[in-house]
DNA sequence: GCTATTAAGG
DNA sequence: CCTTAATAGC
Protein backbone atom coordinates (compact mmCIF):
# COMPACT_ATOMS: atom_id res chain seq x y z
CA UNK A 1 0.00 0.00 0.00
CA UNK A 2 1.43 3.72 -1.29
CA UNK A 3 0.40 6.80 0.53
CA UNK A 4 1.56 10.17 -0.93
CA UNK A 5 1.38 13.55 0.41
CA UNK A 6 1.84 16.41 -1.99
CA UNK A 7 1.10 20.34 -0.33
CA UNK A 8 -0.30 22.08 -3.81
CA UNK A 9 -0.52 25.39 -3.66
CA UNK A 10 -3.68 26.08 -5.27
CA UNK A 11 -4.96 22.55 -7.16
CA UNK A 12 -6.41 24.27 -9.95
CA UNK A 13 -2.87 25.70 -10.55
CA UNK A 14 -1.50 22.50 -10.35
CA UNK A 15 -3.51 19.89 -11.77
CA UNK A 16 -1.11 18.89 -14.45
CA UNK A 17 1.60 18.09 -11.90
CA UNK A 18 -0.93 16.27 -9.84
CA UNK A 19 -2.43 14.41 -12.82
CA UNK A 20 1.17 13.68 -14.13
CA UNK A 21 2.74 12.27 -10.57
CA UNK A 22 -0.84 9.91 -10.19
CA UNK A 23 -0.55 8.37 -13.03
CA UNK A 24 3.31 7.35 -12.97
CA UNK A 25 3.09 6.74 -9.13
CA UNK A 26 -0.35 5.40 -8.73
CA UNK A 27 -0.54 5.54 -5.28
CA UNK A 28 -3.43 3.52 -3.32
CA UNK A 29 -4.03 7.15 -1.55
CA UNK A 30 -2.89 10.85 -2.18
CA UNK A 31 -3.85 13.51 0.52
CA UNK A 32 -3.86 17.18 -0.62
CA UNK A 33 -2.99 20.39 1.18
CA UNK A 34 -3.58 24.00 0.18
CA UNK A 35 -5.97 23.34 -2.49
CA UNK A 36 -7.33 26.39 -2.32
CA UNK A 37 -10.11 26.01 -3.81
CA UNK A 38 -14.18 25.96 -2.12
CA UNK A 39 -16.08 22.59 -3.07
CA UNK A 40 -18.87 24.37 -5.95
CA UNK A 41 -15.58 24.91 -7.94
CA UNK A 42 -13.48 22.06 -7.42
CA UNK A 43 -12.33 20.41 -10.59
CA UNK A 44 -13.89 17.03 -10.20
CA UNK A 45 -14.14 16.53 -13.81
CA UNK A 46 -10.16 16.33 -14.03
CA UNK A 47 -9.93 13.53 -11.57
CA UNK A 48 -12.73 11.48 -13.51
CA UNK A 49 -10.54 9.24 -16.05
CA UNK A 50 -8.13 8.63 -13.40
CA UNK A 51 -10.17 6.26 -11.35
CA UNK A 52 -9.68 8.01 -8.31
CA UNK A 53 -12.17 8.43 -5.49
CA UNK A 54 -12.20 12.37 -4.43
CA UNK A 55 -13.22 13.60 -1.08
CA UNK A 56 -12.33 17.10 -0.67
CA UNK A 57 -13.20 20.34 1.40
CA UNK A 58 -12.06 23.55 0.77
CA UNK A 59 -12.91 27.47 1.08
CA UNK A 60 -12.55 30.61 -1.21
CA UNK A 61 -9.17 31.33 -1.39
CA UNK A 62 -6.93 29.81 1.62
CA UNK A 63 -6.52 26.33 2.81
CA UNK A 64 -8.26 22.85 1.80
CA UNK A 65 -7.81 19.65 1.73
CA UNK A 66 -8.43 16.78 -0.15
CA UNK A 67 -7.50 13.01 -0.38
CA UNK A 68 -8.03 11.07 -3.61
CA UNK A 69 -8.06 7.51 -3.29
CA UNK A 70 -7.82 4.31 -5.40
CA UNK A 71 -10.81 2.80 -3.22
CA UNK A 72 -13.65 4.03 -2.05
CA UNK A 73 -13.57 5.96 2.03
CA UNK A 74 -15.65 3.88 3.88
CA UNK A 75 -16.36 6.78 6.20
CA UNK A 76 -15.29 10.45 5.84
CA UNK A 77 -15.04 13.29 8.68
CA UNK A 78 -14.46 17.20 8.26
CA UNK A 79 -12.42 19.05 10.80
CA UNK A 80 -12.71 19.16 14.54
CA UNK A 81 -15.60 17.72 16.09
CA UNK A 82 -15.67 20.12 18.73
CA UNK A 83 -14.73 23.81 19.56
CA UNK A 84 -15.06 27.03 18.27
CA UNK A 85 -13.45 26.61 14.63
CA UNK A 86 -13.75 23.51 13.34
CA UNK A 87 -11.17 23.89 10.57
CA UNK A 88 -12.81 21.60 7.83
CA UNK A 89 -10.29 22.97 5.44
CA UNK A 90 -7.57 21.89 7.55
CA UNK A 91 -8.68 18.33 8.51
CA UNK A 92 -10.08 15.15 6.65
CA UNK A 93 -9.97 11.71 8.21
CA UNK A 94 -10.85 8.87 5.98
CA UNK A 95 -11.15 5.36 6.52
CA UNK A 96 -9.96 3.22 3.58
CA UNK A 97 -10.09 -0.48 3.39
CA UNK A 98 -10.15 -0.57 7.35
CA UNK A 99 -7.67 1.79 7.78
CA UNK A 100 -8.12 5.51 9.32
CA UNK A 101 -5.85 8.37 7.16
CA UNK A 102 -5.72 11.99 8.57
CA UNK A 103 -4.25 14.51 6.42
CA UNK A 104 -3.96 17.85 7.84
CA UNK A 105 -2.95 21.19 6.88
CA UNK A 106 -1.38 22.70 10.31
CA UNK A 107 -1.89 26.61 10.68
CA UNK A 108 1.66 27.86 9.77
CA UNK A 109 1.32 30.25 12.55
CA UNK A 110 2.78 33.99 10.75
CA UNK A 111 5.31 34.86 13.47
CA UNK A 112 6.14 33.66 17.44
CA UNK A 113 4.41 36.43 19.19
CA UNK A 114 1.48 36.58 16.80
CA UNK A 115 -1.97 35.06 17.57
CA UNK A 116 -1.76 32.89 14.98
CA UNK A 117 1.22 31.43 16.58
CA UNK A 118 -0.78 30.40 19.42
CA UNK A 119 -3.90 29.12 17.69
CA UNK A 120 -1.18 26.98 15.75
CA UNK A 121 0.22 25.21 19.30
CA UNK A 122 -3.39 24.86 20.21
CA UNK A 123 -4.09 23.21 16.72
CA UNK A 124 -1.54 20.70 18.03
CA UNK A 125 -3.07 20.24 21.16
CA UNK A 126 -6.38 19.88 19.91
CA UNK A 127 -5.22 16.68 17.02
CA UNK A 128 -3.67 14.97 20.27
CA UNK A 129 -7.03 15.17 21.57
CA UNK A 130 -8.60 13.88 18.36
CA UNK A 131 -6.68 11.00 17.53
CA UNK A 132 -7.78 10.14 21.70
CA UNK A 133 -10.83 10.08 20.95
CA UNK A 134 -10.95 8.81 16.90
CA UNK A 135 -7.93 6.46 16.83
CA UNK A 136 -5.95 4.10 18.71
CA UNK A 137 -2.05 3.45 19.03
CA UNK A 138 -2.22 -0.11 19.15
CA UNK A 139 -4.01 -0.09 15.74
CA UNK A 140 -2.86 0.86 12.08
CA UNK A 141 -3.52 4.94 11.40
CA UNK A 142 -2.39 7.38 9.10
CA UNK A 143 -1.32 11.13 9.76
CA UNK A 144 -0.05 12.72 6.66
CA UNK A 145 0.28 16.32 5.45
CA UNK A 146 1.95 19.69 5.70
CA UNK A 147 2.85 19.87 9.21
CA UNK A 148 4.30 23.04 8.98
CA UNK A 149 7.16 21.82 11.55
CA UNK A 150 10.67 21.01 10.68
CA UNK A 151 11.04 18.94 13.69
CA UNK A 152 14.90 18.43 14.00
CA UNK A 153 17.96 20.26 12.88
CA UNK A 154 18.99 18.42 10.06
CA UNK A 155 14.73 19.16 8.78
CA UNK A 156 16.06 23.01 8.12
CA UNK A 157 18.67 24.40 6.47
CA UNK A 158 20.52 26.53 8.73
CA UNK A 159 18.23 25.76 11.45
CA UNK A 160 20.56 28.31 13.82
CA UNK A 161 19.36 30.81 11.71
CA UNK A 162 15.33 29.77 12.04
CA UNK A 163 15.15 29.34 16.20
CA UNK A 164 12.31 32.35 16.19
CA UNK A 165 10.64 31.42 12.74
CA UNK A 166 6.96 29.35 13.38
CA UNK A 167 8.15 26.19 11.89
CA UNK A 168 11.36 25.68 13.90
CA UNK A 169 10.45 27.53 17.09
CA UNK A 170 10.96 25.15 19.77
CA UNK A 171 7.86 25.44 21.27
CA UNK A 172 6.41 24.23 17.81
CA UNK A 173 8.53 21.38 17.38
CA UNK A 174 7.58 20.59 21.40
CA UNK A 175 3.94 20.68 20.23
CA UNK A 176 4.30 18.65 17.11
CA UNK A 177 6.06 16.35 19.17
CA UNK A 178 3.58 15.72 21.72
CA UNK A 179 0.87 15.00 19.54
CA UNK A 180 3.25 12.96 17.72
CA UNK A 181 4.18 11.24 20.93
CA UNK A 182 0.50 10.17 21.50
CA UNK A 183 1.13 7.17 19.56
CA UNK A 184 2.63 8.13 16.01
CA UNK A 185 6.28 7.43 14.34
CA UNK A 186 7.40 9.57 11.22
CA UNK A 187 8.28 6.67 8.85
CA UNK A 188 10.82 9.04 6.92
CA UNK A 189 13.22 9.55 10.18
CA UNK A 190 12.29 5.60 10.88
CA UNK A 191 13.79 4.44 7.71
CA UNK A 192 16.49 7.31 7.07
CA UNK A 193 17.54 8.85 10.28
CA UNK A 194 20.54 10.77 9.44
CA UNK A 195 19.19 11.53 6.15
CA UNK A 196 18.83 15.31 5.31
CA UNK A 197 16.00 16.12 3.02
CA UNK A 198 13.64 18.69 2.40
CA UNK A 199 9.89 18.47 0.74
CA UNK A 200 9.58 22.40 0.79
CA UNK A 201 11.29 25.18 -0.78
CA UNK A 202 10.33 28.73 -0.36
CA UNK A 203 9.41 30.39 -3.94
CA UNK A 204 10.93 33.72 -2.04
CA UNK A 205 14.73 33.12 -1.58
CA UNK A 206 15.63 32.94 -5.31
CA UNK A 207 18.15 30.49 -5.45
CA UNK A 208 16.50 27.98 -2.73
CA UNK A 209 15.91 25.06 -4.35
CA UNK A 210 19.40 25.25 -6.50
CA UNK A 211 21.14 25.76 -3.00
CA UNK A 212 18.82 23.47 -1.78
CA UNK A 213 17.55 26.30 1.30
CA UNK A 214 14.36 24.04 2.04
CA UNK A 215 12.76 22.60 4.68
CA UNK A 216 11.29 19.35 5.55
CA UNK A 217 7.71 20.15 6.77
CA UNK A 218 5.49 17.95 5.60
CA UNK A 219 5.71 14.27 7.13
CA UNK A 220 3.92 10.47 7.05
CA UNK A 221 3.26 9.37 10.44
CA UNK A 222 2.06 6.02 11.60
CA UNK A 223 1.09 4.33 14.50
CA UNK A 224 3.33 1.56 15.10
CA UNK A 225 1.64 -1.94 13.97
CA UNK A 226 2.04 -0.17 10.31
CA UNK A 227 5.04 1.76 10.95
CA UNK A 228 7.16 -2.22 11.37
CA UNK A 229 5.30 -2.02 8.08
CA UNK A 230 6.72 -0.10 6.23
CA UNK A 231 8.88 -0.75 3.34
CA UNK A 232 10.54 2.34 1.71
CA UNK A 233 9.76 6.67 2.14
CA UNK A 234 10.90 9.03 -0.19
CA UNK A 235 10.68 12.65 -1.49
CA UNK A 236 10.03 13.03 -4.87
CA UNK A 237 11.86 16.01 -5.54
CA UNK A 238 11.50 16.49 -9.55
CA UNK A 239 7.53 18.42 -9.39
CA UNK A 240 9.38 21.11 -7.47
CA UNK A 241 11.69 21.49 -10.61
CA UNK A 242 8.93 20.89 -13.04
CA UNK A 243 7.51 24.18 -14.43
CA UNK A 244 4.99 26.26 -12.85
CA UNK A 245 5.56 24.02 -9.51
CA UNK A 246 4.14 24.24 -6.02
CA UNK A 247 6.51 25.76 -3.23
CA UNK A 248 6.01 21.88 -1.43
CA UNK A 249 6.88 17.81 -3.35
CA UNK A 250 5.85 14.81 -3.24
CA UNK A 251 6.16 12.17 -0.20
CA UNK A 252 5.47 9.14 -0.60
CA UNK A 253 5.42 5.86 1.86
CA UNK A 254 4.88 2.00 1.04
CA UNK A 255 3.68 -0.55 3.48
CA UNK A 256 3.38 -4.31 2.93
CA UNK A 257 -0.21 -4.60 4.14
CA UNK B 1 9.92 50.39 -46.95
CA UNK B 2 7.55 48.30 -45.03
CA UNK B 3 5.55 49.67 -42.04
CA UNK B 4 3.91 48.24 -39.42
CA UNK B 5 1.35 49.12 -36.45
CA UNK B 6 0.06 46.76 -33.82
CA UNK B 7 -2.02 47.04 -30.55
CA UNK B 8 0.15 44.64 -27.64
CA UNK B 9 -2.33 45.12 -25.26
CA UNK B 10 0.50 43.93 -22.55
CA UNK B 11 4.16 44.67 -24.46
CA UNK B 12 5.11 42.01 -21.44
CA UNK B 13 2.78 39.84 -22.13
CA UNK B 14 3.47 39.47 -26.46
CA UNK B 15 6.80 40.04 -26.41
CA UNK B 16 7.42 36.82 -27.99
CA UNK B 17 4.70 37.34 -30.46
CA UNK B 18 6.03 40.55 -31.01
CA UNK B 19 10.15 38.96 -31.49
CA UNK B 20 8.52 36.25 -33.62
CA UNK B 21 6.52 38.87 -36.07
CA UNK B 22 9.26 41.16 -36.46
CA UNK B 23 11.57 38.62 -37.08
CA UNK B 24 9.05 37.00 -39.55
CA UNK B 25 8.46 40.05 -41.36
CA UNK B 26 11.41 42.44 -40.62
CA UNK B 27 9.34 45.50 -41.21
CA UNK B 28 11.63 48.67 -41.41
CA UNK B 29 9.52 50.16 -38.85
CA UNK B 30 7.00 48.66 -36.50
CA UNK B 31 5.04 50.84 -34.33
CA UNK B 32 3.17 49.51 -30.81
CA UNK B 33 0.51 50.91 -28.87
CA UNK B 34 -0.90 49.94 -25.33
CA UNK B 35 2.33 48.76 -24.12
CA UNK B 36 1.31 49.12 -20.41
CA UNK B 37 4.45 49.56 -19.66
CA UNK B 38 6.39 52.75 -17.53
CA UNK B 39 9.97 53.72 -19.59
CA UNK B 40 11.64 51.93 -15.94
CA UNK B 41 10.16 48.43 -16.90
CA UNK B 42 10.51 48.30 -20.46
CA UNK B 43 12.17 45.39 -21.87
CA UNK B 44 14.74 46.90 -23.65
CA UNK B 45 17.22 43.73 -23.51
CA UNK B 46 14.50 41.65 -25.40
CA UNK B 47 15.12 43.87 -28.65
CA UNK B 48 18.78 44.04 -28.07
CA UNK B 49 19.53 41.37 -30.69
CA UNK B 50 16.86 42.71 -33.20
CA UNK B 51 19.34 45.23 -34.12
CA UNK B 52 16.15 47.54 -34.06
CA UNK B 53 16.36 50.31 -32.23
CA UNK B 54 13.48 51.18 -29.69
CA UNK B 55 11.50 54.60 -28.89
CA UNK B 56 8.72 54.37 -25.99
CA UNK B 57 7.08 55.91 -23.78
CA UNK B 58 5.12 54.32 -21.08
CA UNK B 59 3.14 54.76 -18.16
CA UNK B 60 1.80 52.20 -15.23
CA UNK B 61 -0.96 50.04 -15.95
CA UNK B 62 -1.99 51.99 -19.12
CA UNK B 63 -1.37 53.04 -22.21
CA UNK B 64 2.17 53.65 -23.95
CA UNK B 65 3.54 53.54 -27.00
CA UNK B 66 6.58 52.43 -28.97
CA UNK B 67 8.86 52.13 -32.30
CA UNK B 68 10.90 49.80 -33.26
CA UNK B 69 13.13 50.97 -36.54
CA UNK B 70 15.77 49.27 -38.18
CA UNK B 71 17.17 53.09 -38.65
CA UNK B 72 17.48 54.99 -35.48
CA UNK B 73 15.31 57.67 -35.78
CA UNK B 74 16.92 61.18 -35.95
CA UNK B 75 14.14 63.01 -34.20
CA UNK B 76 11.86 61.57 -31.16
CA UNK B 77 8.88 63.74 -30.03
CA UNK B 78 6.40 62.62 -27.16
CA UNK B 79 3.18 63.74 -26.92
CA UNK B 80 1.05 66.59 -27.83
CA UNK B 81 3.16 70.16 -27.18
CA UNK B 82 0.12 72.20 -26.14
CA UNK B 83 -2.60 71.77 -23.34
CA UNK B 84 -3.24 70.44 -19.79
CA UNK B 85 -2.69 66.89 -20.44
CA UNK B 86 0.24 66.16 -22.77
CA UNK B 87 -0.87 62.19 -23.30
CA UNK B 88 2.97 61.22 -24.14
CA UNK B 89 1.92 57.83 -23.88
CA UNK B 90 -0.62 57.94 -26.27
CA UNK B 91 1.47 59.85 -28.95
CA UNK B 92 4.94 59.87 -30.40
CA UNK B 93 6.27 61.51 -33.01
CA UNK B 94 9.75 59.89 -34.70
CA UNK B 95 11.46 61.05 -38.33
CA UNK B 96 13.42 58.07 -39.50
CA UNK B 97 15.48 59.20 -42.66
CA UNK B 98 13.59 61.99 -43.05
CA UNK B 99 10.10 60.52 -43.22
CA UNK B 100 8.20 61.89 -39.84
CA UNK B 101 5.87 58.72 -38.29
CA UNK B 102 3.37 59.58 -35.95
CA UNK B 103 2.02 56.77 -33.82
CA UNK B 104 -1.41 57.52 -32.11
CA UNK B 105 -3.39 55.33 -29.03
CA UNK B 106 -6.35 57.83 -29.36
CA UNK B 107 -8.47 57.27 -26.20
CA UNK B 108 -11.10 54.81 -26.53
CA UNK B 109 -13.82 57.02 -25.15
CA UNK B 110 -15.53 54.51 -22.81
CA UNK B 111 -19.64 55.73 -23.53
CA UNK B 112 -20.78 58.24 -25.53
CA UNK B 113 -22.56 59.82 -23.06
CA UNK B 114 -18.92 59.93 -20.85
CA UNK B 115 -16.77 62.84 -20.51
CA UNK B 116 -13.93 60.09 -21.61
CA UNK B 117 -15.76 60.41 -25.38
CA UNK B 118 -15.61 63.96 -25.47
CA UNK B 119 -11.88 63.83 -24.69
CA UNK B 120 -11.88 61.47 -27.61
CA UNK B 121 -13.43 64.09 -29.85
CA UNK B 122 -11.23 67.11 -28.59
CA UNK B 123 -8.60 64.36 -28.91
CA UNK B 124 -9.28 63.96 -32.74
CA UNK B 125 -9.36 67.59 -32.57
CA UNK B 126 -5.80 68.71 -30.98
CA UNK B 127 -4.78 66.13 -33.13
CA UNK B 128 -5.57 67.72 -36.54
CA UNK B 129 -4.02 71.13 -35.26
CA UNK B 130 -0.91 69.11 -34.18
CA UNK B 131 -0.60 67.97 -37.70
CA UNK B 132 -0.73 71.99 -39.06
CA UNK B 133 2.12 72.52 -36.83
CA UNK B 134 4.27 69.82 -37.57
CA UNK B 135 3.79 68.18 -40.90
CA UNK B 136 2.79 69.00 -44.41
CA UNK B 137 -0.42 67.64 -47.03
CA UNK B 138 2.66 68.38 -49.76
CA UNK B 139 5.53 66.12 -48.18
CA UNK B 140 5.23 62.20 -47.06
CA UNK B 141 4.38 61.27 -43.80
CA UNK B 142 2.90 58.48 -41.97
CA UNK B 143 -0.13 58.61 -39.16
CA UNK B 144 -0.56 55.07 -37.99
CA UNK B 145 -1.80 53.06 -34.54
CA UNK B 146 -5.51 52.26 -32.96
CA UNK B 147 -7.30 54.83 -33.79
CA UNK B 148 -10.26 53.28 -31.76
CA UNK B 149 -12.48 54.39 -34.68
CA UNK B 150 -14.45 51.86 -37.45
CA UNK B 151 -14.64 54.27 -40.41
CA UNK B 152 -16.81 52.95 -42.59
CA UNK B 153 -20.04 50.57 -42.19
CA UNK B 154 -17.75 47.39 -43.84
CA UNK B 155 -15.19 48.33 -41.06
CA UNK B 156 -17.42 46.77 -37.85
CA UNK B 157 -19.83 43.68 -37.75
CA UNK B 158 -23.37 44.62 -37.43
CA UNK B 159 -22.51 48.51 -37.93
CA UNK B 160 -26.24 48.95 -37.23
CA UNK B 161 -25.70 47.13 -33.85
CA UNK B 162 -22.77 49.90 -32.92
CA UNK B 163 -24.56 52.74 -33.64
CA UNK B 164 -23.51 54.22 -30.22
CA UNK B 165 -20.51 52.71 -29.82
CA UNK B 166 -17.87 54.96 -29.09
CA UNK B 167 -15.63 53.69 -31.78
CA UNK B 168 -18.43 53.96 -34.81
CA UNK B 169 -21.05 56.48 -33.10
CA UNK B 170 -21.17 59.26 -36.44
CA UNK B 171 -19.66 61.82 -33.74
CA UNK B 172 -16.21 59.80 -33.76
CA UNK B 173 -16.52 59.10 -37.40
CA UNK B 174 -16.81 62.59 -38.02
CA UNK B 175 -13.87 63.63 -35.69
CA UNK B 176 -11.60 60.85 -37.18
CA UNK B 177 -12.60 61.94 -40.50
CA UNK B 178 -12.30 65.89 -40.00
CA UNK B 179 -8.52 65.22 -38.46
CA UNK B 180 -7.79 62.33 -41.56
CA UNK B 181 -9.20 65.46 -43.92
CA UNK B 182 -6.21 67.62 -43.13
CA UNK B 183 -4.30 65.56 -45.92
CA UNK B 184 -4.24 61.80 -44.82
CA UNK B 185 -5.28 58.95 -46.83
CA UNK B 186 -6.05 55.60 -45.31
CA UNK B 187 -3.75 52.93 -47.63
CA UNK B 188 -5.63 49.91 -46.76
CA UNK B 189 -8.98 51.39 -48.08
CA UNK B 190 -6.97 52.48 -50.98
CA UNK B 191 -5.76 49.60 -52.24
CA UNK B 192 -8.67 47.08 -50.77
CA UNK B 193 -11.83 49.41 -50.91
CA UNK B 194 -14.44 47.07 -50.98
CA UNK B 195 -12.48 44.56 -48.45
CA UNK B 196 -14.13 43.64 -45.33
CA UNK B 197 -10.86 43.11 -42.54
CA UNK B 198 -10.80 43.67 -39.10
CA UNK B 199 -7.73 44.39 -37.16
CA UNK B 200 -9.31 43.84 -33.72
CA UNK B 201 -11.82 41.22 -32.26
CA UNK B 202 -12.96 41.35 -28.60
CA UNK B 203 -11.56 38.91 -25.87
CA UNK B 204 -15.61 39.15 -24.50
CA UNK B 205 -17.31 37.77 -27.33
CA UNK B 206 -16.41 34.20 -26.96
CA UNK B 207 -16.24 33.57 -30.29
CA UNK B 208 -15.37 36.80 -31.66
CA UNK B 209 -12.92 35.38 -33.66
CA UNK B 210 -14.01 32.13 -34.98
CA UNK B 211 -17.45 34.30 -36.27
CA UNK B 212 -15.11 37.14 -37.23
CA UNK B 213 -17.00 39.75 -35.09
CA UNK B 214 -14.56 42.08 -35.70
CA UNK B 215 -13.71 46.18 -36.09
CA UNK B 216 -11.11 47.24 -38.31
CA UNK B 217 -9.51 50.38 -35.75
CA UNK B 218 -6.25 50.27 -36.07
CA UNK B 219 -5.09 52.17 -39.61
CA UNK B 220 -2.09 53.45 -41.74
CA UNK B 221 -2.60 56.82 -43.12
CA UNK B 222 -0.01 58.65 -45.31
CA UNK B 223 -0.14 62.02 -47.24
CA UNK B 224 -0.61 61.90 -50.88
CA UNK B 225 3.08 61.76 -52.10
CA UNK B 226 3.35 58.58 -50.31
CA UNK B 227 0.04 56.61 -50.44
CA UNK B 228 0.70 56.92 -54.42
CA UNK B 229 3.81 54.51 -53.77
CA UNK B 230 2.18 52.31 -51.02
CA UNK B 231 2.11 48.65 -52.83
CA UNK B 232 0.33 46.54 -50.20
CA UNK B 233 -1.48 46.49 -47.40
CA UNK B 234 -1.99 43.59 -45.50
CA UNK B 235 -3.50 42.56 -42.04
CA UNK B 236 -2.18 39.42 -40.67
CA UNK B 237 -4.71 37.77 -38.59
CA UNK B 238 -1.93 34.90 -37.24
CA UNK B 239 -0.92 36.49 -34.29
CA UNK B 240 -4.52 36.69 -33.04
CA UNK B 241 -4.98 33.15 -33.29
CA UNK B 242 -1.58 32.21 -31.78
CA UNK B 243 -1.29 31.29 -28.09
CA UNK B 244 -2.13 34.11 -25.62
CA UNK B 245 -2.74 36.38 -28.19
CA UNK B 246 -3.36 40.42 -28.11
CA UNK B 247 -7.23 41.63 -28.84
CA UNK B 248 -5.61 43.16 -32.35
CA UNK B 249 -3.11 41.81 -35.24
CA UNK B 250 -0.98 43.33 -37.06
CA UNK B 251 -1.85 45.66 -40.13
CA UNK B 252 1.76 46.17 -42.57
CA UNK B 253 1.74 48.34 -45.96
CA UNK B 254 4.84 48.63 -48.49
CA UNK B 255 6.04 51.99 -50.05
CA UNK B 256 8.22 51.79 -52.77
CA UNK B 257 10.91 54.76 -51.63
C1' DG C 1 -11.58 37.76 -21.50
C1' DC C 2 -7.59 39.51 -20.73
C1' DT C 3 -4.86 43.14 -19.17
C1' DA C 4 -3.26 45.64 -15.06
C1' DT C 5 -3.23 47.12 -9.94
C1' DT C 6 -3.39 46.48 -4.83
C1' DA C 7 -3.45 43.81 -0.73
C1' DA C 8 -3.09 39.66 1.95
C1' DG C 9 -1.20 35.04 3.00
C1' DG C 10 2.79 32.10 2.94
C1' DC D 1 8.12 34.46 -5.62
C1' DC D 2 3.58 32.79 -6.18
C1' DT D 3 -1.00 32.32 -4.95
C1' DT D 4 -5.67 34.37 -4.02
C1' DA D 5 -9.32 38.23 -4.39
C1' DA D 6 -11.18 42.64 -5.76
C1' DT D 7 -11.32 46.47 -8.90
C1' DA D 8 -10.68 49.04 -13.14
C1' DG D 9 -10.08 49.69 -18.26
C1' DC D 10 -11.12 48.19 -22.80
Amino acid sequence: MKIATFNVNSLRKRLPIVLAWLEAHRPDVLCLQETKVQDSEFPLLAFESTGYHVTFRGMKSYNGVAVLSRAKPEQVFYGFDEGEERDDSRLVRVVIAGLPIVNTYVPQGFEIDSPKYQYKLMWYARLRNYFDRHLSPDQPAVWCGDMNVAPRPIDVHSPEKHLKHVCYHEAARKAYEDTVGWGFEDVFCKLHPDVRQYTFWDYRAPSSLEANKGWRIDHILTTKPLAERCRAVEVDVGPRRAKDPSDHTFLWAEFSI
